[in-house]
RNA sequence: GGCCCCGUAGCUCAGUUGGAUAGAGCAGCAGCCUUCUAAGCUGAAGGUCCCAGGUUCGAAUCCUGGCGGGGUCGCCA
């Protein structure tokens, strides 16, 4: 159940009776009406804002009419009390009976509680990482990746149908670069001494085994062919080892995208489907032969350099965008918008009305015009959402990690993963809001103090797991066995600080579609952080204060029940963690 | 120059899509403490939410204009 959603209902059939009798228009808005707990916990359980949103179309001031709403709620069991307050809130208390309820709810719900069909089974395609093939991952490519990752499984827990997604960028110059790059490894691979390896192509060490492969699969065959005739092997060959490659590093961090979509497919010189979608963009009016200004940000120099013809465009402008923007080159072949354009129209076709796109912040420019791509192809019937992440700096110890991206220096995504863990990386990539800029520590995270909040939330959930540990030892399997503790009496819990959990509890279900629609996967992480923190303050009353500690060997229904409680805490750590993917571990 | 993001406590950051007296964690201050799992606990203090206007019952949040920082900007990928 969702808390909120639940109130909100209430409330409703109240404002619904003020419509029965005239006190409010028929055609009232209740879009604006937000039911949510307040921030001071002083004002009650549950505010509303319904009296001040809908005093304007009732002709009167906000709290005469909160006074009317509040005279029907207080009419409500689970309403222990419904008052006025300030401008014309309604604050309301809730019935001491009603935490308890809750927490048996959430108790059976178990691992699925916080789950729902808000989504309604919408089609949602999350695109994310979408690295050119050409070499290993690297940090920069983590945070995306993570992000993208959770973004999907919180979409996934609130009910949306969502593809995970991977773009192949195999079909531009920097793919030749590579072939031309792991040739010199196959001619090394073959005895030759190849030198420092040549400005404009890949340093990295990372192609030797292509190299190696190349000689084993070809022996020196392709050494007395021209390029033209080699380039084209080489190039699918190594795109394959990369792709491998970077299979490998995402799946370090537990990341399994299910389609990975080939930009030569969409739209290659191999692909008939260049003519098709050009057919299909001229149908819809997208294409015209026309003349681009030259950009404001050219130089002299270049703005005499620019090259004033007729060329193919596509009318981005109308639906959004700065500027129309060329599908084909002077040279005859398509630009890389045009891939973009056909594999919007891809996407809009398989039939899913949100395309997420995670990119790095330098991609900021790029958000325009695909959102207009998607409007334009879509006839507005699908939406592109764009999500950026910014930069990750690398520190250890307080100092910066130094790397020259010349020298093919660069902190690989798999050595970070390796150093720290995977549970790590991904709590911290996601303990930041995406557009903020991030600081990752090699030593701080890996830090086992109160000060490392991935720390901090594990351990709360692997004290939760020693409890019960204890609770077997001391009473045995059967004593504290699951049907023991859904049949206990969820009234005993009764202090401040478990009331206070259990309202966080129910918090949960709404966090997670907030998060969802807001596409903001570390609302969760936050939000398992101030969880865990009650739940460190509760355990640390119960050192000055022994009747508050969980196992009572002298009181064994109070025993059972804060047991039952400790195991509704431990789903929701459970939950959000594998959300974020973050293993929930039960000992540290 | 155009566009995008950021600006909140000394530091690092949250802020429930416009709600009430703006919150955490560090550091600093004052006490306590030897553990149901140790990586301590409690309390107090700390603010021109960059500035100036605007929108309305109500603005850190939305709009306009500035200031400061970062990113990005031809057929590259």
């Amino acid at each position: 159940m969702n808390l909120f959603a639940h109130f909100k209902a209430v409330v409703e059939a109240a404002l619904g009776e003020l419509v029965k009798t005239n006190v409010l228009p028929k055609d009232a808005d209740f879009s604006r009406i937000a039911v949510e707990s307040p921030r001071d916990a002083a004002h009650g359980d549950i505010t509303t804002n319904a009296a001040m949103v809908l005093a304007k179309p009732a002709g009167q001031t906000p709290r005469q009419l909160a006074e009317m709403i509040t005279d029907l709620l207080q009419q409500d069991d689970e309403i222990e009390a419904a008052e006025v307050a300030g401008p014309g809130f309604i604050n309301l208390r809730l019935a001491s009976s009603f935490w308890p309820k809750l927490a048996a709810e959430a108790f059976k719900l178990g691992d699925d509680y916080g789950r729902s069909q808000t989504g309604g089974g919408e089609r949602v395609n999350v695109e994310y990482v979408s690295a050119n093939p050409t070499g290993p991952l690297h940090v920069g490519h983590c945070r995306g990746a993570v992000f993208g990752d959770a973004l999907a499984n919180i979409l996934q827990t609130v009910g949306y149908d969502v593809v995970r997604e991977y773009y192949i960028n195999d079909a531009g110059a920097q793919v030749d670069v590579l072939a031309r790059s792991a040739y010199l490894r196959y001619r090394e691979a073959l005895g030759e001494t190849i030198g420092e390896i040549p400005e404009g192509l890949y340093p990295g060490d990372y192609l030797m085994p292509v190299g190696e492969a190349l000689k084993t699969q070809h022996g020196d065959a392709l050494l007395s062919v021209a390029e033209t005739d080699w380039l084209p092997v080489v190039r699918e060959f190594a795109i394959a080892m990369m792709l491998d490659m970077i299979r490998d590093d995402l799946a370090s961090l537990n990341i399994h995208q299910e389609v990975f979509t080939s930009e030569q497919s969409v739209h290659g010189e191999a692909s008939t489907k260049v003519k098709d979608i050009l057919d299909v963009l001229r149908a819809k009016g997208l294409v015209y032969e026309g003349r681009l200004e030259p950009p404001k940000s050219l130089s002299e120099a270049e703005r005499n350099d620019w090259e004033n013809r007729d060329q193919l465009l596509f009318r981005s402008s109308e639906h959004g965008d700065d500027t129309d923007r060329p599908l084909v080159k002077s040279d005859g072949s398509f630009t890389y918008f045009a891939s973009d354009v056909a594999y919007a129209l891809d996407k809009f076709e398989r039939g899913f009305s949100q395309m997420i796109y995670v990119l790095g912040a330098d991609h900021s420019g790029y958000v325009k015009r695909l959102e207009a791509v998607m409007h334009a192809v879509s006839g507005g019937q699908s939406r592109a959402v764009v999500k950026l992440c910014q930069l990750v700096k690398l520190f250890r110890g307080g100092e910066p990690v130094k790397m020259s991206k010349r020298a093919g220096e660069f902190v690989t995504l798999r050595e970070v993963v390796d150093e720290v863990g995977p549970d790590v990386v991904r709590f911290m990539m996601l303990y930041r809001k995406n557009e903020a800029p991030l600081d990752f520590d090699f030593e701080k995270v890996t830090e086992q103090s109160r000060e490392n909040p991935v720390f901090y939330v594990q351990y709360a959930h692997a004290r939760i797991c020693s409890v019960f540990r204890n609770a077997v030892q001391e009473f045995g399997e059967d004593a504290v066995s699951v049907d023991k503790l859904l049949a206990s009496d969820f009234n005993l819990l009764q202090d401040d600080a478990e009331i206070a959990i259990l309202k966080r509890i129910g918090e949960y279900p709404k966090l997670l579609e907030a998060a969802a629609a807001s596409h903001e996967p570390h609302r969760v992480a936050f939000y398992l952080y101030d969880l865990a923190s009650e739940f460190h303050g509760l355990w640390n009353k119960g050192k000055e204060s022994p009747q508050l500690r969980f196992i009572l060997a002298s009181c064994m229904h109070v025993t059972l029940a804060r047991l039952a409680f400790l195991r509704v805490i431990r789903y929701v750590l459970g939950n959000g963690l594998r959300i974020m993917g973050v293993n929930p571990v039960e000992e540290m």
